[in-house]
DNA sequence: GTATAGAGTACACAAAAGGATACCGTGAAT
DNA sequence: ATTCACGGTATCCTTTTGTGTACTCTATAC
C-alpha cells in the first residue's frame, strides 16, 4: 500500500481534507491528474497540455505523483526515450475530486481572455 | 465580482482545474474553507482546529482568502476584539469541491495514528 | 498589581516550491 | 554535417511558505 508521504495529520481527527490536499497540492499535480483521466499520456505530451510548465517541475511533480501512488510509470528501452504515464486505480478513485474542480472552474471562472 | 488574483489561465482553454486549484492551493486553505462550511468563525476558533498553524500564517491565509471574494471578515469595535470569518455565496459554492474531498479523505487515508 | 483573552503586527530566519537555462545521449531525418 | 525529438539532469536563482519570538491595546478577572 502506498505510502504517505505526509508526516502527520494534524488537523484534528476528522480533517481528511488535509491529507487530500497534500496530495494534489501546488500548482500542477490536480492538472497533471485532470488529464491523466483521459487516459495514458508520454512525457511531452503532459507538456504539451500545461504550456507553462517547466521540464524539471513536471518531472518532479511526477515523481511525486508517482510516490504516492496515484500514478504509474512505465518506461520502454528504445530510442528515442518513451514513458508512459498513467493513473493508478487509487488515483483514479480521485476522479470525484478532480471532476468537482473542474465543474466549479467552468460555472465561475470567466476566462478574462484579453485583458 | 470578485477579481480572481490569478495571472493568466495558463492551461490551454478548457482548463478550469488549474483556476480553482489556484483558490484553494497550499496546506491551509482548503481546510479552512472546510471548517467554515460549519458557520461563522471567529479567529482563534479557527485557529484551534488546525492545531499546527501558526498566527501569521492564518492571518495570510485569511486574508487571501478574502481578496478571492470566498470568505468575508467583519470586524466588532468592541474589547477584547472580535473578528467574524463566512464564507461568502462563492466561497460556499465550494462546498461540492470540498466535500468530494472529504469523502476521498475518509475512505482513502488511514490516519496512522501512533506512529 | 498582575495576568488573560483576543486579533492581530513586526522582524528575522529557514525551508520548500517554482522558474530559467544549459546540458546529455542517440537514432533518424534533412 | 547539422538538427530534431525524447525524457530527462544539474545548477543557480527568486518567491512563497512556514517557524519563532516579541510586541500592541484595553476591559475584565483574580
Amino acid at each position: 500500500m502506498p505510502r504517505v508521504r505526509h508526516k502527520l495529520l494534524d488537523c484534528s481527527p476528522g480533517c481528511p481534507v488535509e491529507g487530500v490536499l497534500h496530495l494534489i497540492d501546488g500548482k500542477w499535480k490536480g492538472v497533471i491528474l485532470y488529464h491523466l483521466l483521459e487516459g495514458t499520456m508520454r512525457f511531452n505530451e503532459i507538456r504539451r497540455r500545461l504550456t507553462s510548465i517547466t521540464q524539471r517541475m513536471l518531472t518532479k511533480q511526477l515523481r511525486e505523483l508517482e510516490a504516492d501512488g496515484l500514478i504509474e510509470r512505465t518506461v520502454f528501452a528504445v530510442v528515442p526515450p518513451r514513458v508512459d504515464y498513467c493513473l493508478t486505480p487509487r488515483g483514479r478513485s480521485l476522479e470525484p475530486v478532480i471532476m468537482a474542480m473542474k465543474r466549479w472552474g467552468d460555472e465561475h471562472i470567466m476566462l478574462q481572455a484579453a485583458e
